[in-house]
DNA sequence: TTGTAAGCGTTATCAT
DNA sequence: ATGATAACGCTTACAA
């Protein structure tokens, strides 16, 4: 390996002229310059990452942690981070906590001692007082997909009632009366927001709440397929269910073919994040957008602005999201 | 930050006494190890990652380089690689080459530059010759999803051929005599060995290969959609088709729908690769076994092997295909 | 078993 | 503009 050193000799200048070349710093003349350059070329110099890290305490990289790798959801928001970062120059170190709240404390402490010049991440087991704890901390930090007051500056987000509010109100506009919801875990407060967004166009349109309308599962096909099937049980001639996210969608809608129950025509179902499979689905699903793969780049943008001081970037907190109509649901007909 | 020379300070020994029991070497008293220990403790000393690898050449963390984070196929890989690294107590610092030959090799490059202590890498734009000559140097390389003769041992893959031929043979068996292909990028290996397969298949039930029947698509559904509608045009009576993957299969499946054909009844498909969403399609998607994720977690005990000379691990190079047989596809009766 | 001291390859602070 | 030289926090001979 050649170091800094032997360019140095080559290049018949010291160290620090090397450094300085390296680091485009001014104050380094033109023919300096061209002789360390030369010199690199020819000795193939590569500068070693691990050295400048310890002697600059910055190691251009950032730490990435989610809850896990695979799945769309994931998969979608880190090709997104790692897509701008790597356009900015920097690096990701990605790491999944495994869904478990003890993982993800190693995990960001694995990262911390990593030298990450800043984190993104994309948890929920943690708590929030840990999370605005460590934004107290030195180094940044964004969050994905979450969002705790205290620290809304440092969270990257979407609406998820007013999601769950506009997968209710599109089927309830459809005309469709009784509207079934199947959630994800309560614990998280995604699945809480979409939730209170279902009550809360319940209530627009002045029907009250009916608890055998609700399917409380887990956001995994499994859970989906469970609760269509109680669903129909308690109630065999529904018209509409909005699922809290796709995969749970695309477990109903096999759950309503297995018995002959026709989508969208004889029940409307619609989803939640427009996961890229949604359209491979039969039919296509109708879902909201959940913009992962934006958020993830935003979030990249944050860290470039408030670690690496690139200041002309503009930060969005808040994402919007939206209706995604395709082929599952459909106008229902009360005559 | 604290660090081992405020640690050897309160525990009343040399910096050396510190990294010893840092490190789990032998030869260190147990009464300096309880000091050092408590003294650890007590100042929540955490060791720092990037001395340490300058210090010991040695950065526990392996660079995972593939061609693209998102998609099923990836995800799965990248899960896989990150769990069981995870569990040996490595990292991984994951990196895409998007698909494009210079951005491959300097991921590569960076990852080398990083001080990572062995690459695990699936991509398809970089060239044999290059891998040969990578796997020659000082850093250990494994590649997952390609099989290099000259370095074989160097490769966990699958037998596509093998693959292809399942695929084929088993809508042949089931009595159709026309089976279309809709072919992956045949710039890729992995696809040509697949329709290698599928002629060998042909062969086999003495049928000569109808270049009518093969469309030379690019793994994307867009590319099996049109593939599915140009064979369909070609020969509107098409009773079977193999698909190189599984999301052209998803298109095709579509398109037939789209043309009132049913599946399987009137047209099999069969897919590759065996992605989660293959099960969430309707008809579910019979396809050839493809499993990354055990490959992705073989890369990793093949490093730990080789590289952090864990010898007990055995490595198994090869994997099986199978058949997986669910929905789409179906006996084709001949009368 | 323990300590001393010389690296590891840079950056950064001073002089000059 | 350039060059010594001291960090950066740790590992590792070698000596004791």
């Amino acid at each position: 390996m050649t170091t800094i050193y032997e360019v140095s000799k080559l290049a018949g200048c010291s160290l620090s002229s090397v450094s300085r070349v390296m680091n485009k710093h001014e104050h380094v003349s033109e023919k300096t310059k061209l002789k360390v350059m030369d010199a690199m070329e020819k000795l193939n110099y590569r500068p070693n990452f691990t050295a400048r890290s310890l002697a600059s305490n910055c190691s251009n990289s950032v730490g990435v942690l989610v809850s896990e790798i695979s799945g769309p959801f994931y998969s979608d928001l880190l090709s997104g981070v790692e897509n701008e970062l790597s356009a900015a120059n920097k690096h990701a170190i990605i790491i999944s906590g495994q869904g478990n709240l003890q993982k993800e404390k190693d995990a960001i402490e694995f990262l911390i001692d990593r030298n990450c010049d800043a984190l993104i991440l994309s948890v929920d087991s943690v708590s929030d007082e840990y999370l605005i704890k460590l934004c107290d901390g030195s180094i940044p930090v964004i969050l994905i997909n979450r969002y705790i007051a205290e620290i809304e500056q440092n969270c990257i987000y979407i609406d998820n009632e007013l999601g769950g509010y506009m997968a209710t109100k599109h089927l309830l506009d459809s005309g469709h009366s009784e509207v079934a919801y199947i959630s994800g875990l309560l614990t998280k407060a995604d699945a809480r927001d979409r939730l209170s967004g279902y009550k809360k166009a319940l209530k627009e349109f002045h029907i009250t709440f009916d608890e055998t309308l609700l399917y409380k599962a887990d956001y995994t096909t499994k859970g989906g397929r469970e609760g269509m099937l109680t669903l129909l049980e308690n109630n065999p001639k529904l018209t509409a269910v909005v699922c809290a996210n796709d995969e749970m969608a695309s477990a109903a809608m096999r759950v309503a073919r297995e018995k002959k129950i026709n989508i969208p025509d004889d029940c409307s179902i619609i989803g939640f994040d427009n996961v890229y499979f949604s359209e491979y689905l039969y039919p296509q699903l109708t879902t909201i957008e959940n913009p992962v793969n934006k958020m993830a780049r935003m979030a990249v943008r944050w860290v470039l602005k408030n670690k690496y001081k690139q200041s002309k970037i503009t930060i969005q907190n808040l994402f919007a999201t939206e209706l995604v109509l395709r082929e599952s649901t459909q106008e229902h007909d009360n005559t």
